[in-house]
DNA sequence: TATTGTTATACTCTATAACTATA
DNA sequence: TATAGTTATAGAGTATAACAATA
């Protein structure tokens, strides 16, 4: 298991270099999550946030789609997200089956007020890397990123 | 937000890391959390076995430290896992307060079942980049890693 | 028929606060 | 007094299955 399993080279390296990720990405993650908290943010409702702000205006099969969960879960979790006034939901003209959820005013404030102490932490948490090993881990992840969507 | 930030170099560089490496890790933990599920088997728990069988038998107080989640928490996914009879819970003679969480023979064949395929899965994500990515991936993850555990 | 979304149901994770037992 | 764990309570995320409306 883990460290101690008794793998051939390939297997060790790959082993060595999930557990890194694991507990650097876990660590932040964990570190992410606790101070949203202080502004009554989920990470899920974080992330659907920022991709309506990147991205627009999205139906609800696409959001499940982006975060790889259930219908039914986005049905929940907008649910929430719609009664705090951070999102709007209307139903599409072109396609009636559709519902097309945009950010509201008030989420776009949020995020907005969100994002500087985000960026601060983020600025600290890396600072223990050079702008080298910065840009070439950004490189390593999205090779491992862009496969892995291709793959699941 | 995110790419579109418009902040000096450092910032963008950072920002770039971290969507990388978020991405990167989501898909991975996703796609994890999936094929954990055929087993019926959550990642919290997942990770509990893992630690148990590297580290040995802990008390609840050390899981919640190394899992970094709440007391109150970890008697519940333990309540959970204990009806499952995958550990074992037993009060310490030493300090009476202290219950002693430890893996059972159930616990270990499940984890042992679930290994090869994790493995299989890995190698196969892995593959995309080459042994010395691999390492320096691991290299770098190891120290924001670190960095994280001491910032926390 | 197939697709989009909702509803109903159930379970897990998570936190906090009050509490018990022990040190 | 302080610490380890439990219990009670609450809320969020997640899934599946059955269902309604629309294409």
């Amino acid at each position: 298991m883990g460290t101690k399993y008794k793998g051939n080279a390939d297997e060790v390296r790959v082993l060595n270099a999930i557990i890194k990720l694991t507990r650097a990405t876990n660590s932040l993650y964990q570190r992410l999550e606790k101070w949203l908290r202080s502004y009554q943010l989920t990470p899920t409702q974080f992330g659907i946030l920022e991709m309506l702000v990147h991205v627009g205006p999205m139906c609800q099969r696409s959001i499940a789609a982006k975060t790889l969960t259930s219908g039914g879960n986005i049905t929940t979790v907008l649910n929430t997200m719609e009664q705090n006034g951070w999102v709007i939901r209307t139903r599409s003209d072109q396609d009636k089956r559709e519902v097309i959820v945009r950010i509201s005013s008030e989420g776009e404030s949020l995020i907005q007020s969100v994002f500087p102490a985000h960026l601060n932490e983020m600025m600290d948490a890396f600072a223990i890397l050079s702008h080298t090993e910065q840009d070439e881990l950004a490189r390593l992840c999205a090779i491992l990123g862009k496969q892995q969507r291709l793959a699941s």
